[in-house]
DNA sequence: ATCGAACTTTTTGATATCGAAATAATAACA
DNA sequence: TGTTATTATTTCGATATCAAAAAGTTCGAT
């Protein structure tokens, strides 16, 4: 146990598995982040153009809710994007208070180049790993993420 | 499996789990930003305040390496830190390249107040595993962060 | 038809984060 | 003893990230 606290037998296990799993998760970050197959994209931005590869033109708060950020730093990273003629803004005609997005054929391209490459990286990551055990992680990621003992409102 | 993506098997197994390990990541991180036991502190800051807690006096750069950041990153964390009182900076004797970083007394009630009510918010986020679950997942997690597969050199 | 609630995006101001280059100090070694 | 390599911190420029407030749009309910 790596850590110099003392409390419950129970507080201990969670505090370590915590500190394994903010561990693990910016440790693969970091190596994706700098793995070929990012380009100079960041994390954020490879996430919108994949999304969009994947599902078609998309809001901004669409966007948003895929890759968990909030609607003000989608508007960064999206003028980011743009800035780079790898995606293009469009006033939805139907809720003009929506911005739909949308690939520029570069936008297209690139990420369509990129895309393969970076599922290869991740698979590598995660080779250390037999397929039995990336499901049993993924089970237990999966009910942490959604955490569901919500009896906490303060 | 959550992805729009066909490739082998073993490429959407690697993939799915990606996304679960980042998404849970995010989500825990996330809730436990708007704990209040974070009072106004950010991640980073918190985790230089419980390192000198643990830990006395450490350098600007034994600092970024437990809490996993650059070292011009802590510098900025330190000064934000610095200017709030709740540490403090003096050039080291021994070696004039470094600079330890202490706590204020300020500083030191503030991280012992709230680091149990941090290990008790920990500690309801993981309450949706088992015991047994969060050390399988422990275990899960530290292959993943250790990353021995490393026979990519491009 | 209008008023107010709800929603989407932007702006603003603060902090985080990195890599590269600059600066300063120590260590290695010839 | 110099000279070079290494190490620790800072600065700079770019991007990310959030919350809160502002601005514009739509919707609901009268």
């Amino acid at each position: 146990m790596g850590t110099h606290f003392k409390g419950t037998q129970d507080q201990m296990i969670a505090l370590d598995t915590y500190i394994k799993l903010t561990r693990a998760s910016d440790s693969i970050q970091a190596r994706l982040s700098n793995a070929a197959s990012m380009q100079s994209l960041t994390i954020s931005q490879f996430g919108v153009l994949e999304a969009l590869m994947h599902l078609g033109p998309l809001s901004q708060n669409e966007l948003g809710t895929k890759i968990l950020k909030s609607n003000s730093n989608m508007t960064t990273v999206i003028d980011n994007l743009e800035k780079r003629n790898l995606v293009k803004r469009q006033r939805s005609i139907v809720d003009r208070r929506m911005i739909e997005v949308f690939l520029t054929p570069t936008g297209k391209d690139l990420i369509e180049g990129l895309f393969p490459h970076h599922v290869l990286a991740i698979q590598e990551q995660f080779s250390v790993l037999t397929t039995e055990e990336q499901i049993a992680l993924g089970d237990l990621l999966r009910k942490l993420g959604r955490g569901e003992n919500e009896q906490h409102k303060e």
